[in-house]
DNA sequence: TCGATAGCGTAATGTCATAACATATCGCCT
DNA sequence: AGGCGATATGTTATGACATTACGCTATCGA
């Protein structure tokens, strides 16, 4: 573990494309989650044509922990947590707003130990888990 | 309270329809999950001819609590949790393998409880949740 | 210099879901 | 019986999301 081999389980962040670096700016500057071809709608002036594009670029940029899926919505958003690409946090889980869109990322180490807890006793290999809550965020309830 | 006024929150469930009773049955004989134009396939025979027919007794479906959507997968199961109608058990969780395709429904009251917690501190009004683990069941693990 | 890997561009196609409109059926009140 | 609202249905067309297939280019190390 001496020389500079990079971090061992975890790619550094930063040797994006430019379509990654397009992309990733696009879902930066988004309020809300985008799907791919808002996205591809965005970039159209930077050279962007066809959806496979944006794709591909989603991938990797997932891959790398820079961006997630919200799978009840088919549409993206670039991580908000500091500590998720080193996944110091455990499973990320994501609070969506129906009324105004926006999404908040958090992580509960309890969620995900009992989560792991489970798959242990029931011997479930876990790959992946996707956590999504739905409802009406604090602001939108107050402006109501 | 006293005269035969339904259950008061929840439909008792047997009074479905002809189409809403079609698809159940299909749920319920596959071992897997089905999308929509997979159900739809199955009673081609049976009269249904256009996917929203399918998605119309899905939802009433899902409604009642007799089946689930897996919204990373964009398919649909029946209510494997006796419990579930009951919403005794709290928020269902989804176990999707990726090998034989089978998925495992269960209820972590704990997991329910800090998801609830979080909301409360945060003042999100939870309206829905959706837990999905994907990986490999034990007896896929097995056959390897 | 060669081959492997990764990324890119484009077209075509596949899969999932809903809008819009027209009918039909049932419970209920008059 | 007649009228009404609520719910379910059937059908067509369309919209939204995602991938397959193919060929080209850049990069890097053997
Ligand atoms: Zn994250
Ligand atoms: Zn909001
Ligand atoms: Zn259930
Ligand atoms: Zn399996």
């Amino acid at each position: 573990m001496a020389h500079s081999h990079e971090a061992h389980h975890h790619e550094r962040p930063r040797d994006l494309t430019r379509n990654q670096e397009l992309v990733l700016t696009t879902l930066n500057n988004a309020e809300a989650p985008l799907s791919a071809y808002d996205i591809l709608d965005k970039l159209r002036d930077d050279g962007l044509r066809a959806p496979l594009q944006v794709y591909r670029a989603l991938e990797k940029l997932i891959e790398h922990g820079l961006a997630h899926r919200l799978e009840s919505l088919n549409a993206f958003v670039c991580c908000a947590d500091a500590n998720c690409h080193g996944r110091a946090s455990g499973t990320a889980a994501f609070a969506i707003c129906s009324g105004c869109g926006r999404v908040d990322e958090f992580a509960d180490p309890e969620v995900t130990a009992r989560l792991a807890a489970w798959a242990g006793e029931t011997g479930f290999a876990l790959e992946r888990t996707t956590i999504e809550l739905r409802g009406r965020c604090a602001e939108c309830r107050k402006a109501a």
